[in-house]
RNA sequence: GCCCCCGUCGUCUAGCCUGGCCUAGGACGCCGGCCUUUCACGCCGGAAACGCGGGUUCAAAUCCCGCCGGGGGUGCCA
């Protein structure tokens, strides 16, 4: 095997979806594995669909992932190209201009569908006179390009990862490659683009199985050597149909502002519909990824998407995976956004290193640092009657006096605090750490109160004890 | 309707090619326990699957056939 090429070839007719991700994923992994190449190019021939904004979020999106291109590419820049090839194809009988209105054909399908008949283009314009062509041209009737498709022929390609495919040739007739504003289509400019790149494996969803035929016949009219055909098993939402909007949120974009480490959503995707050859291990790298990624070990049946393993994932990464100073650096402009003060990078960074085994995403981390970053705590109604009993006061007190002799700078120094108060004033230990919780954070659960104490400055502290102190006096 | 693809715990999967090592392994989730100042984290344990029916064979999750189920395609979208 020379060298291996393939693409990513995109629409940018929206964000960029889990699938599609995935496929990149692949496709990328597929090409670094065997020391190959990996092109990014841009299917914007829909000029209607199009938009230039989709196209700079999916290329912010990719490499947000951590995919990197040799090579990128659009479509729109290419039409000259593609025109050269369509003027090959009708030059040499493998093409013809049809007049069919879209009306037209909207009534041949209908009839079809009353019959009962799988619908295919009637071919009414297969065989037009010349001079008719060229009245009809004349009189500026709009026309589409047709390729002429040969009948019933068995069309049998391998793939790499289903096997052998048979469609014949009967299934779909002549389809459109041009259409009547001028612009190429799809199964098309793919051939012409795929073979012109160099690209030797086609890797994308299985979805384009039934399109593989189509361009295999154009690959043979225009003398192109045929690739190899990869096609990857969809992804499925919940209910196991095609993973959709309905199924919330499905772009990239919408997980990374979750809070989800770029990494992690790499490596989950990878699972999906591939699994390492080594049992046992599910935490890899991209430079591990790339090192035993291989198309024999890609299942050839359709996953579902689970986001709690997701989430799962993430915060492995958070916890054991990144780095504490890359996890500041991306938790900052979360904590910003929330509203928090966050120029003292040290102390988030010191807060983080001992809060981050607790959440799983960066949103969540916003709710989870909450006590660390307001200034005061606001406790409701039903929280406040915990700290209706006796011995909560002298807890308190006594607390706030050992601190402003001596603030704990450590969870350790904090938890013996406790333990000498709970010897001095004969109490257990939720004695002391409840009504500490509920002056410093307002809430029944969340962080360990010995972090909080440890972390939290010694003004702040003493401000929320003192105000519960005094509501209780 | 027609064409194509797929079918192991709820989910992702290993095993299937080269039948026996499978009383079917791992992971998420779930349940129980431990740890413990709470929620988490961590640790320990548990429930949970070969879609169905025929064959082939001494032996089938693994091979063959049929059925059923799911998905995709059927565009002047990609």
């Amino acid at each position: 095997m020379g060298k291996v090429k393939t693409r990513f070839a995109p629409s940018p007719t929206g964000y960029l979806h889990l699938g599609n991700a995935r496929t990149a994923i692949f496709s990328y992994l597929f090409a670094r594995h065997t020391g190959g190449d990996f092109v990014l190019r841009i299917e914007d021939t829909d000029r209607e669909r199009s938009r230039k904004e989709y196209e700079d979020m999916l290329i912010e999106d990719l490499k947000w992932l951590g995919i990197e291109w040799d090579e990128f590419y659009r479509q729109s820049e290419r039409f000259n190209i593609y025109k050269e090839y369509v003027d090959k194809l009708l030059a040499e009988g493998h093409a013809y201009p049809c007049f069919c209105s879209p009306e037209e054909l909207e009534k041949e399908k209908e009839e079809a569908k009353k019959k009962g008949i799988p619908y295919r283009y009637s071919g009414k314009c297969r065989n037009l006179y010349p001079e008719k062509i060229e009245k009809l041209k004349n009189e500026g009737k709009p026309f589409t390009i047709r390729f002429k498709v040969p009948e019933n022929k068995v069309i049998v390609f391998e793939d790499l990862i289903k096997g052998s495919i048979a469609i014949n040739t009967d299934d779909f007739g002549d389809f459109i490659i041009v259409r009547s504003d001028g612009t190429p289509t799809y199964n098309f400019v793919v051939v012409v683009d795929d073979a012109l790149m160099g690209i030797t494996h086609v890797v994308r969803g299985e979805d384009h199985i039934p399109n593989t035929p189509k361009q295999i016949l154009i690959y043979e009219a225009l003398g192109f050597p045929v690739p190899k055909f990869v096609h990857l098993p969809v992804i499925l939402g919940e209910d196991r149909s095609k993973l959709s909007k309905r199924h919330g949120a499905v772009s990239v974009r919408a997980y990374r502002e979750e809070g989800y480490m770029p990494e992690a959503l790499f490596n989950y995707l990878c699972l999906l519909g591939w699994s390492p050859p080594e049992e046992g291990r599910e935490i890899f790298s991209k430079e591990e990824l790339i090192e035993i990624f291989d198309l024999k070990d890609v299942n050839n049946s359709p996953a579902v998407f689970n986001r709690e393993k997701l989430k799962w994932m993430n915060g492995v990464y958070i916890r054991e995976v990144i780095p504490l100073d890359v996890l500041v650096d991306r938790a900052i402009p979360f904590l910003k956004k929330a509203g928090y003060d966050v120029s003292d990078r040290d102390y988030i960074k010191k807060v983080l290193s001992h809060t981050k085994d607790s959440f799983d995403t960066l949103s969540e981390m916003v709710e989870r640092l909450k006590p660390f970053l307001v200034d005061e705590v606001q406790i409701e109604e039903e929280v406040w009657s915990f700290l209706e009993d006796s011995k909560v006061q002298e807890v308190l007190t006594l607390f706030l006096q050992k601190i402003e002799e001596n603030k704990p700078e450590s969870p350790e120094e904090v938890r013996k605090i406790a333990k000498e108060i709970q010897k001095t004033l004969k109490v257990k230990p939720p004695n002391v750490w409840k009504p500490l919780r509920i002056a410093l954070t307002g809430e029944l659960e969340g962080v360990g109160i010995d972090i909080l104490i440890a972390v939290l400055p010694k003004e702040k502290i003493e401000k929320r004890i003192k105000k519960v102190l005094e509501k209780l006096a």
